[in-house]
DNA sequence: TTCTCATATGCATTATTACGCATATAAGAA
DNA sequence: TTCTTATATGCGTAATAATGCATATGAGAA
């Protein structure tokens, strides 16, 4: 019982739901300093939250370099699976500002990337 | 987004997520004596919880002269299905004592009501 | 090595939530 | 009406969780 109450408690704070919500839809791993800037967070509280994230299961990272890149687990059971099709028709109105800025970052590290 | 956030906080507590669980698998409405015997909880604790679930939209309740019985609200979204059905996955493992408890009492009542 | 950027964390403070106790409300029984 | 049973709630306290600030860690750049 408590694993899902830790899955619950993870998602229920405005920052993390967030979190997972644009891991989920915008389908690619970010890094903290992008999800300081696309949520406009505090960047020890944004490592702070992907903590409880990371603990409650829901997400892992990769280092590469400087960075630390965090995606969404993929679910290995019923309950996750059905939390994480929850979290995916959260419809775009309620994150619109977020998921466009999120984009325009991805799309300019993509440029980066390429130089 | 705040009631998405409201649900997960309705569904991060021990109790509550047992109340929700029992009401879901049980297909009954039950009342908040029953609640505190199967779970052995305190009524004011138990009185308190319900209202937490009551204002996310999860249950609703009907008088029947002394005492409430709540029941679990039919959903009416993509996300409040998914949420259901990720509870009701969660396996009797983890509530069996509780649930057998609560079928033991539902069947006293049973008893009781066709006297 | 030293500097800078990216991320994490220890510690104190504030905010939120759960709980215990007492008591209020509400309805049927006597 | 008074008594009892069922449920809800106000108020204070305890337990948890989120935040701010400072700073540590870790890696590439100079």
């Amino acid at each position: 019982m408590d694993d899902y109450i830790k899955i619950f408690k993870a998602l229920s704070d405005m920052t993390r739901l967030k979190i997972v919500w644009l891991l989920t839809n915008i389908d690619e791993k970010i890094c903290v300093s992008e999800i300081v800037e696309v949520l406009g967070e505090r960047q020890y509280n944004v490592s702070r939250h992907l903590k409880i994230l990371k603990d409650a299961g829901m997400i892992r990272e990769v280092k590469e370099g400087k960075w630390v890149y965090y995606y969404l687990l993929p679910i290995n059971d019923k309950f996750g699976h059905f939390i994480q099709s929850a979290i995916s028709v959260i419809p775009e109105s309620a994150m619109s500002q977020e998921k466009a800025k999120c984009e325009r970052l991805l799309d300019q590290r993509k440029h980066y990337d390429t130089k």
